[in-house]
DNA sequence: CAATGTCAATCGAACGTTTGTTATGTTTAT
DNA sequence: ATAAACATAACAAACGTTCGATTGACATTG
């Protein structure tokens, strides 16, 4: 067995557990019992179950660094089609943070001002930047409130992914889809949804 | 006292704590205590503590069977202003409404099935049968698919009240707003951010 | 080089609390 | 007088944590 092998096993299940049912939700009891450990286990490594879940939740938002890589991008319109297939790679990559991140909106623990907050702000500042400067070189109408704007377009994506179990009859959400759906998002964003009258 | 009043004080007590901390978040001996009601009264008025969550939950999504008064909007754009409206409304009247719609989506109960995904559901049929009727009578582009635009133009609006936690400071969320808002997101919706190149 | 000591990792049992429910008793209104 | 509404206390079960015991790897020592 490796030397980390039951910490790290204890992380993989927590995440998995605590996503789809909550930090009060789950017993560390059935938590080791599905990882194979024994229950003294997460008190061992991670100092409580509390203490596993900051990790957890760590661990999850440390993929919102990455937004640092788009901010390369010169174009406003590319950054934000960059955000649009970063923001579904990051979800298809890993299913479980729409939880943690809905969660943490609606019912924040004590580690959504360190952790979550920070994260979010970050991001949503990065596409308030582009839209700002898309405006100010004539790209985007000047009647735009950026931030609005920007609130706008996160919401369209994350709520794609948001309200599959409702409409997954309704709408495929097959990976397959993921570029069309990109262009289609865009194509709406950019000429809006009515005929051009010229 | 009223005959109801015990009945009715769980019912509100119990709205505002599942919503701040979900079902395994809160004992029904704090419930009870922040009701000023004795502790077999959960049991004694709805059966159980589950039973209690999923008369909530009903309560919650009844306000969605008023989208049928949008029905009678004829013109697609207004139906789909009609939307935007009723949905601020809808969250500004009841700051609840959100935590449940999230947590059902993210962490289904058994109560999903029959409660919350078919007050998705009919909504979402609503507002793509008013896209569809744009796109056939020349209003709106043809190019679009009604069911993507439709899961666009939701996200745009719930998620501005979803964010509010991490944007607050950023973004006003202020209900004077929301007739600019309003505004704003159709205008978005309709036209697009860029420049008409006419 | 074998014997011993050390320490981190892991386990299962046990601890004291808190959980949701219920049995029993009391009040109130008709 | 009766029955519904409410309160209190007690219940077994489950909770998160902690306590010794055991293991195995590795360094120290005779």
């Amino acid at each position: 067995m490796d030397k980390n092998d039951c910490k790290k096993r204890i992380m993989a299940t927590a995440t998995r557990l605590f996503a789809e049912r909550g930090l009060n939700g789950v017993s560390i009891r059935e938590l080791s019992t599905a990882a194979g450990v024994s229950i003294s286990m997460v008190s061992y490594h991670f100092g409580g179950k509390e203490s596993l879940y900051s990790s957890v939740l760590q661990e999850q938002f440390s993929t919102f660094e990455h937004i640092e890589e788009l901010k390369g991008i010169a174009d406003p319109l590319d950054k934000i089609e960059g955000y649009i297939r970063w923001t579904i790679t990051r979800h298809r990559n890993n299913p479980y943070l729409l939880r943690y991140y809905t969660s943490e909106l609606t019912n924040p623990t004590q580690y959504f001002t360190p952790v979550v907050q920070p994260a979010i702000k970050s991001v949503i500042r990065f596409l308030i930047d582009a839209v700002e400067d898309g405006i100010s070189n004539n790209q985007f109408r000047k009647e735009l409130n950026a931030a609005d704007t920007v609130l706008a377009m996160a919401g369209m994506v994350n709520y794609y992914f948001l309200s599959k179990l409702a409409t997954q009859d309704i709408v495929s959400h097959s990976p397959e889809r993921d570029e069309e759906l990109i262009r289609h998002y865009m194509d709406i964003f950019v000429k809006g949804i009515c005929m051009n009258k010229a």
